[in-house]
DNA sequence: TTTTGAAGTCTCTCC
DNA sequence: GACTTCAAAA
């Protein structure tokens, strides 16, 4: 399969030759990893081993004799695939690598590379990832000519958004409509219009957007009982992870894929359901009873993770959320300080209570990759990332915008793309309009013209440009012409064969992005690192899809020293950080308006799913867990009627009762702080929380 | 018709 | 403070 290397975790030694189930696990993880067979629900609450339970159930399976590659393990994100199989590649050796897993975006998208032909589905197919499929969609707009209208027509983004809701929910798009976005109930027929035509177009130019990856895989199931009984056929066992993050299209492809044999473990925690925007439904969970009857439902209700005094904070948190299955989650690890709740003067303060107790945590012995600064979105960081630069802090930042996101990766990608896909209208939308001479019509012209000689790649070359788009013209025609040399005269030695492409592409658009963009160096960086990361893969589709697929996490390292740095601090969302634990984890903006945030606090399901965001970035700590809030907060925003700068709504009085209480002094130091190696002994902070108030 | 500059909008989370 | 959209100039 063209993307099978994603799957093989790295190398690691075996760790120890024995294991013993009942020794290793507590009675409720036992019964979950050894249980024989048939639908089995494990609600696991935050750090009750839930990953391990699922790591040694992968493990029970291959020595009680299934063939690990009948073994499928679903996830919810890339993270937390790869951290599962390599733990049980520890486990069990590397007979692991041969366990299938994966988010359902790339199962799906492995399932239909190998079945999708014989289904109807063209084996050359791209993917859109949401900025393509974002575009796609303002390509139909414009084609339908609802962008002109004098009443506000939804925009491209908020297009896309009812339509992934509405293929991941079915729930119907007026439904939608009503309920979300009664402002648009006027454009209804125009809306539905734009969906067909959205949906007729991807079809036409062979481009699958992530949507369509769950739901072709649904419909491989459905509608023909052949491929659907070889498409189980494959797996003996299908286990997967967070599944209060899945939605009704996910629930149903599991339904189709266990129907025959039943052995579908799943995996959740009603509590720690966040992914709501994107169609999830933790009722899922809930509803899994009803859905596999004779289900074997195991609590893990013992957390390892924390200690008792945060625990007796987030289980305050928690238990203002209406839950179904109620868990009360206890430890042996009595004893460890409260959580801190900081109050700062304003941003700057908050910054420095963070880094300087990173630093006085550092010195205590706590390495830095044990610490992490968690926030709601990514921007909040901002001032933070500057700070930890300053004093040279290396640090990584998950979340947040990612490098393919990036303006000119993305056109680099477009001229592979259609290469690849000559059909992919998304690209060369994208490439003509970076061409000097060419507008919005011209393209649109391009492409019509294009479209008539049935997308043949050379239709570009014998298009007839205007004058003054005539340079342009000749330019982006030499070029296809050598990449499609290249690639007609390349059989052998195709490793070389896509960082060779890039560079062929980038003879012609490093110009462009000189012109085109302020600060051109840092994006020229970006691009070799793309050639480098390209080299790695086996063939360009490969990397096409791995890309849309499995994005590399962060590339651009900002830290002092340099890439190879394996000890550094992690700044992320909240979102990016579940699964994972940390020796202290510090929670910023804890302000309402931020978190929860402002968009939020009008509807009382997605402030409900804030809480349980807030309540999954807490209960990432072990040992400490410090929410600052900032008292000033200087923003735009403060214009609206809503007040800003009040402590978060869910850090109610209950939960401050469990937490110990620090209100910042006023500074102490007008100077800039200097620059600190993170090595030399760092600032004592105890005196200033001398001055606490309150508590 | 394209480009450029200025006003205006809206802020996220992830595959 | 970044990005999009709109309006006027080339």
């Amino acid at each position: 399969m063209t993307d099978t290397r994603l799957y093989i975790p790295k190398p690691r030694t075996v760790e120890g030759g024995t294991r013993d189930l009942s020794t290793d696990l507590n009675p409720e993880q036992l019964r979950a990893a050894i249980h024989p067979g048939g639908p089995l629900l494990v609600i696991a609450g935050a750090g009750t081993g839930k990953t391990r339970t699922l790591v040694y159930r992968v493990a029970h399976l291959i020595d009680t004799g299934t063939p690990p590659e009948r073994i499928l393990v679903l996830t919810f994100t890339r993270r937390a695939a790869g951290e599962m199989l390599s733990r049980a590649e520890r486990l069990v050796g590397s007979a692991t690598a041969r366990v299938h897993g994966g988010t359902f975006h790339s199962s799906g998208h492995r399932l239909l590379r190998q079945f999708g032909p014989s289904a109807g589905l063209p084996k050359d197919f791209s993917i859109l990832d949401q900025g393509d499929a974002e575009d796609l969609m303002q390509l139909s707009r414009g084609a339908l000519g609802f962008g002109s209208k004098e009443k506000r027509f939804p925009k491209k983004e908020t297009l896309h958004h009812i339509y992934s809701r509405h293929v991941n929910t079915e729930i119907p798009v007026d439904d939608l409509l009503h309920a979300e976005y009664p402002q648009f109930l006027d454009w209804q027929q125009e809306i539905g219009r734009l969906f067909a035509d959205y949906t007729s177009r991807k079809q036409e130019r062979n481009l699958l957007d992530y949507d369509d990856l769950l739901l072709y895989w649904l419909l491989m199931l459905e509608s023909s009982e052949s491929l659907a009984s070889q498409i189980r056929a494959l797996y003996d066992h299908v286990l997967v992870d967070e599944y209060q993050d899945t939605n009704i299209l996910q629930s149903r492809i599991l339904q189709a894929m266990c129907s025959g044999h039943r052995n579908l473990t799943v995996v959740g925690d009603d509590a720690q359901g966040i992914y709501s925007f994107r169609g999830a439904n933790f009722r899922n969970i809930l509803d899994f009873p009803r859905q596999f009857p004779g289900v074997t439902l195991v609590t893990l209700e013992r957390n390892y993770r924390s200690t008792q005094p945060i625990l007796d904070t987030t289980n305050t948190l928690i238990s203002r959320a209406e839950q179904r299955f109620t868990k009360n989650l206890w430890t042996e690890r009595t004893g460890g300080e409260m959580p801190w709740l900081v109050t700062a003067r304003d941003e700057s303060q908050q910054t420095r209570f963070i880094v300087d107790r990173i630093l006085a945590l550092h010195e205590e012995g706590t390495p830095l990759k044990e610490m992490a600064v968690l926030f709601r979105a990514g921007y909040m960081s901002a001032d933070l990332e500057i700070e930890l630069v300053n004093r040279k802090i290396p640090f990584e930042k998950w979340g947040g915008l990612k490098f393919l996101e990036a303006s000119h990766v993305k056109d680099v990608l477009a001229f592979l793309r259609v290469i690849e896909n000559p059909r992919d209208e998304v690209s060369w939308y994208r490439i003509f309009m970076m061409m000097p001479g060419i507008g919005d019509v011209t393209a649109r012209q391009i492409m019509a013209n294009m479209q008539e000689r049935g997308w043949d790649p050379d239709a570009f070359t014998h298009y007839a440009p205007p004058p003054r788009a005539r340079d342009a013209h000749a330019k982006l025609s030499g070029m296809l012409r050598a990449l499609r040399r290249r690639r007609a005269g390349e059989t052998t030695a195709q490793e070389k064969g896509i960082a060779e492409e890039i560079g062929i592409i980038r003879d012609l658009y490093d110009g462009l992005l000189k012109e085109r963009y302020d600060r051109p160096d840092a994006r020229l960086a970006d691009l070799d690192q793309l050639r480098t990361i390209a080299a790695g893969y086996p063939s360009r589709s490969a990397f096409l899809a791995a890309l849309a697929l499995e994005p590399p996490q962060n590339t651009q390292d900002l830290s002092g020293g340099g890439d190879s740095e394996d000890d550094c601090l992690v700044l992320s969302t909240a979102h990016s950080a579940k699964g994972k634990e940390w020796d202290a984890v510090f929670l910023i903006w804890c302000v309402d308006g931020w978190f929860p945030s402002a968009r939020c606090i009008d509807d009382e399901a997605q402030l409900e799913e804030e809480r349980r965001l807030m309540y999954v970035a807490m209960t990432r700590a072990r040992n400490h867990l410090y929410c600052t809030y900032p008292l000033n907060v200087y923003s735009s925003r403060r214009s609206s009627d809503y007040s800003m700068d009040q402590l978060s709504r869910f850090l109610d009085r209950g939960v401050r009762e469990k937490m110990q209480r620090v209100t910042m002094g006023e500074d102490p130091v007008a100077a800039p702080a200097p620059a600190v190696d993170p090595m030399l002994p760092a600032i004592d902070l105890r005196a200033m929380m001398k001055k606490r108030f309150g508590g």
